[in-house]
DNA sequence: CTCCCGATAT
DNA sequence: ATATCAGGAG
């Protein structure tokens, strides 16, 4: 496990690698964000934004979503896969931001989960994305980095890195610490072929050590 | 824990 | 062919 200084060094490293680390998900505003992210289960920021580009500009409100059959709007994203709970999830969120929440999406992140598809993970982007309120998010990107780095134990839940996290890093840096690790994770330190050869981080990472040593009897 | 699931990279 | 992708629900 790596010290809070060790930390700090990994953070701000991966701050000069990607200074403009941001989010990928195409939004105009918090509707479309957690459209947008729910959408985002288990498939590519990049696949996501194709899907977006025109699903944005034929359901601009909850009640367009309301107006077509679960059908149709299966086969507006269904190239994202999981297509079928992604599809429910919208409707029924729609229609509960109409009946219970007058139409305007709750700046809360507890009240977010309440909605259908919207998890902790969900609901942490967009309040810290659509509104500004510090949080950590953490996705398969975050989850790797901070076991492979040391930052956290290799069999600590999503909410336990969470939770170090949110202990070790200082709140006002928790939204950029956030995206800066899903940069990394998501350019660098990738799931299949991670760049440990050139990772400035390797001095300090326990698993890209491990991964060394191994190369070196092939060459 | 399993299921949902198509697109893309390896 | 298989692994992975800004997970969530039962």
């Amino acid at each position: 496990m790596l010290n809070k200084q060790q930390i700090r060094f990994c953070l701000d490293t991966m701050g000069e690698m990607f200074p403009d680390a941001h989010c990928e998900l195409n939004h105009r505003n918090p509707f479309e964000l957690v459209i947008a992210v729910s959408l985002s289960a288990q498939c590519t920021d990049v696949l996501v934004n194709k899907v977006t580009a025109t699903l944005f500009e034929k359901y601009k409100t909850p009640e367009d979503y309301l107006a077509v059959s679960l059908e149709e709007l299966q086969n507006d994203i269904r190239s994202i896969g999981l297509y079928r709970n992604k599809a429910k999830n919208i409707r029924k969120l729609c229609q509960m931001l109409l009946e219970d929440y007058g139409g305007i999406l709750p700046q809360d992140r507890d009240e977010l989960t309440k909605f259908p598809g919207v998890g902790r993970k969900t609901a942490n982007v967009v309040v810290s994305v659509a509104f500004g309120i510090p949080a950590i998010a953490v996705d398969t990107h975050v989850e790797r980095v901070s076991k492979r780095l040391g930052f956290c134990k290799w069999k600590d839940s999503v909410l336990e890195v969470e939770k170090t996290l949110m202990k070790k890093v200082p709140k006002e840096e928790w939204s950029a610490t956030h995206h800066r690790m899903i940069f990394f994770g998501r350019y660098h330190c990738k799931a299949q072929n991670p760049q440990c050869e050139i990772c400035p981080l390797l001095e300090v990472c326990r698993e890209g050590k491990k991964r060394m040593k191994g190369k070196d009897k092939i060459g």
